[in-house]
DNA sequence: TTTTATTTTGCAAGTAACTTGCAAATATAA
DNA sequence: TTATATTTGCAAGTTACTTGCAAAATAAAA
């Protein structure tokens, strides 16, 4: 992602900003799946304390810039909201797909959700969807 | 739960039978959604050990008699298999309700779960849903 | 451009949610 | 009963994060 972008979306939400911020924004953009902390750190952790990438990872998400994904696994993922949302309340539902072999999890935003015929007297209000299976990539490998 | 039907499951996985199984057990079968550690750790702290509920918790798992639920927060939170369920593989999908009032998780098992049309190359082998809404008992209330 | 106000950062310490090692207690098999 | 295997309690350890505080960086005001 370039500099300007980054910068522009800061901006967008009133944030101030900073290197940490740019920088974890670009490297969000890279990847098509989503990152924990310790894919983070990995790039990072020369350059920046665990505290303030916890603490960037923390302000993204309550700026509605990345999302929390649910997962079994201990360690929390996350990764980028789609820029064509501009409010929270307009972010599109989108399903999750862990692949069993690389372990990545991609946010497919193209799935169409049905839906679901809940039990009568539960009332339904959104949908969290994890698909699991094998990913394009590892596909094309075996 | 009865004390024999604990004892009766127990048996069928081959593991020993002792107090803290089967009273998490019939802890388990006495709520109709899902329990944290802390949930059981309320009930139980006069009797047993922390590290003794955590391992029962985890040789519950193994053992197939209960599965944990894929939640966004950061305890993980478990519920009783269906009794129904003979072996791992036969195991029914179902999809988990997460009340945004009360904050229970609940196992609804009659749901039907439509396929998804997932993006070519991404092979789907299975899906966990989690719906969020307001349960029965909160929607009376209101 | 300097001064000031506000936010962010690094460092160290703290906490929550588990996990593990080991000896004593208990459950099952012999 | 006695022997063997498993489970338990207690204490210590680990992982994944969070918080307090002073220094540094950012942005607004002058
Ligand atoms: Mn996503
Ligand atoms: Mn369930
Ligand atoms: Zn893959
Ligand atoms: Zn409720």
């Amino acid at each position: 992602m370039k500099e300007s972008t980054t910068k522009k979306l800061l901006k967008e939400r009133k944030l101030r900003i900073t290197t940490v911020r740019n920088e974890i924004l670009s490297i969000f953009n890279d990847r098509n799946y989503a990152l924990s902390f310790y894919d983070l750190e990995k790039e990072l952790k020369t350059k920046f304390d665990t505290a303030t990438i916890y603490r960037t990872i923390n302000t993204f998400v309550e700026n509605n810039i990345i999302h929390q994904i649910p997962l079994e696994s201990k360690t929390a993922y996350y990764a980028l909201n789609s820029v064509l949302e501009e409010d929270e309340n307009s972010r599109k539902e989108h399903i999750h797909f862990l692949c069993r072999i690389c372990r990545r999890t991609y946010c497919l935003e193209n799935v169409i959700i049905k839906d679901l015929k809940i039990n009568k007297n539960f009332r339904l209000e959104s949908l969290k969807i994890i698909a699991e299976g094998v990913c394009d990539n590892c596909g094309a490998i075996s």
